[in-house]
DNA sequence: CAAGAGTCCTACATTACATCA
DNA sequence: GCTGATGTAATGTAGGACTCT
């Protein structure tokens, strides 16, 4: 048939990778994919697998026996929370069913240091898990695969989170740099459009250096400096304001800021 | 083949708890 | 010890893709 589970998965995050603005770093479940591409997964291997193992279901009494019981060995429960649990013996908002023992608020563990380092790790190779990954993370962690799978939906947002901040700060810092651009053509224009008034002046000027006017965006290079090292879009033509007749060469620099 | 139901997965928003200053 | 801020585990929801009937 058949799409693989796994190929399913990635082509998934990949695919609103690209309708939304996802991370890069889902690219590399490429190769992550590739290394578990040989593992078997047919539907009829993965349904009996699934239907085992729901992990989108809230952990039942017997999830709790099966892998909570163990889920935290090395985790960190705080011990305050369960006085929370005595605080709100009622579980407060409508967490009252299936929970862990009679336990009805649900309980957040910390994860320990060692479980962090490595989700991180794994994190690292693949930013999404396929079901396989997922039940062999969380054996190897004494975790629940929902865990896991939590773990790394968040590590996903914040991932995501960051880079936005990151993107955000770039897209700032080049404002300023067009605002700082505009700033300086607008100047050009008018100082431009005072020469282009008053023709006299620059009739006495010595002849001062070739200015160069890019085809390419029709910025003038105002200096000698920029002529050693006019921006990089074609060569330049140079104008001399000497030129016959010097009308036409004011018209010719007569461009609106861009 | 098309339509609808069911399942699974994901992103996203939000909540609730743990920790720290 | 209390409190607000922060980090993050957990939950709820919506939507897309796929399978099955």
């Amino acid at each position: 048939m058949l799409v693989e589970k796994e190929d399913l998965g990635l082509s998934l995050s990949l695919r609103s990778s690209s309708s939304e603005n996802r991370h890069p770093l889902q690219m590399n479940l490429m190769a992550w994919n590739d290394l578990f591409a040989s593992t078997e997964r047919s539907s009829e291997t993965i349904r009996p697998f699934l239907k085992g193992i729901d992990v989108n279901r809230k952990p039942s009494t017997a999830d709790c026996e099966d892998e909570a019981g163990i889920s935290s060995p090395n985790s960190t429960v705080s011990s305050v929370s369960g006085k929370r649990s005595e605080r709100e013996p009622s579980g407060g908002d409508g967490m009252s069913d299936d929970e862990d023992g009679g336990e009805t608020s649900r309980k957040k563990l910390r994860l320990s240091k060692e479980q962090s380092a490595v989700l991180e790790e794994s994190f690292k190779e693949h930013t999404t898990l396929n079901p396989k990954q997922k039940l062999a993370l969380s054996k190897q962690l004494n975790l629940r695969p929902r865990q896991v799978e939590v773990w790394f939906q968040n590590r996903r947002a914040r991932t995501k989170l960051k880079q936005t901040e990151v993107d955000c700060e770039l897209m700032k810092r080049c404002c300023e740099s067009l605002k700082e651009e505009n700033r300086r053509l607008q100047k050009e224009v008018q100082e431009l459009r005072a020469l282009k008034l008053s023709p006299h002046l620059y009739m006495h000027m010595t002849p001062p250096t070739t200015l160069t006017l890019c085809p390419s965006c029709e910025r003038v290079a105002a200096n000698v400096s920029d002529q050693a090292a006019p921006h990089r879009h074609h060569a330049p033509i140079s104008i001399s304001p000497w030129a016959q007749p010097a009308a036409p060469f004011i018209r010719a620099l007569d461009v609106a800021p861009h």
